[in-house]
DNA sequence: GGCGGATTGTTATGTTGTATCATCGCCGGC
DNA sequence: GCCGGCGATGATACAACATAACAATCCGCC
């Protein structure tokens, strides 16, 4: 496998990116023997997009451009799957949705979300990771669903 | 000072709970020379009544008894001012309001937040901080809000 | 007395997310 | 062949969360 980890605040394919996780939803539903239907690979593809986090409604008016039925439980239903399958993440701080670049790996839900530019890193930390178990261990709380969101500037919007 | 360090998911005297937080808040707000208003103290009130997040058009519902101009922008207001001055988490992940138990004290939002009984707990764990500024450290990532959410079960719901 | 800033009142609207029931297409059992 | 069930979608309505915009009020201060 290529490497999956690029920089996204910085120009790179981003159509080889969409492909790669288009292609990546397919073998993973295939291999779940769930369906991937178009209009969830629509929603998923209008999702990745770009790197920044897009709204519902958003992907709704993307939506119904190619599928005129196209309501808010059309959008929803989609996102939900997608969710569920780890296809995408909702970005809780701004009810938004975004593509997973880890999908079909297990992974906390890690994000860096860039006040200006609105791009939103997904970043797998280990040791954080570790540190969110450990603080819910002490706490004798069993972990079901762990968020991390770091809202601030990017390097590029930054520097 | 004493303890304030509680545990919420045990019996424990919430009026006092309550009363603490209160007169935190007003000393608080006297240091900074801001105003903990009528509706503000009210809002923050209505928010300590238990430690579970509270929506809020609860908090308008409760409100609205002794406050009968009550309108949503009345809540928002105060629940913004609120959380300007630190008296108050907004939980992300419930778009929902909780009172903070370290006002006055520089910390990270972080929360253990119980899927069943719904009780919220807030840590504080310098390590998990920690972490998470070397995440964004490592990404070129200037941090100006931290927020964790982890959802799962408490120690008395777990069984 | 009146100016200015902070707070609250008031009306309307925008944004996000669900409930509910109907319909369709497919597939397997009989 | 047909029928029953199931997963997916269509369609309407509504619930829940949040803000815009402007008016009125209060209060300290010059």
């Amino acid at each position: 496998m290529t490497d999956r980890h690029i920089d996204v605040h910085k120009a790179h394919d981003h159509e080889a990116c969409i492909d790669t996780a288009l292609a990546r939803a397919r073998a993973l539903c295939d291999d779940r023997d769930v369906q991937l239907t178009p209009i969830r690979e629509k929603v998923l593809a209008i999702v990745w997009k770009s790197h920044k986090p897009v709204g519902a409604y958003q992907v709704l008016d993307e939506l119904a451009r190619t599928h005129k039925a196209a309501r808010p439980p059309t959008v929803y239903r989609a996102l939900d799957f997608l969710i569920a399958e780890g296809l995408i993440h909702k970005i809780e701080s701004l009810n938004a949705y975004l593509g997973c670049g880890e999908a079909g790996v297990a992974h906390t839900s890690q994000f860096l979300i860039c006040r200006v530019c609105g791009t939103t890193e997904e970043i797998v930390d280990p040791k954080l990771d570790h540190a969110l178990d450990a603080a819910a261990r002490r706490a004798r709380f069993t972990v079901e669903r762990k968020m991390v969101e770091i809202a601030g500037l990017c390097g590029r919007c930054a520097g």
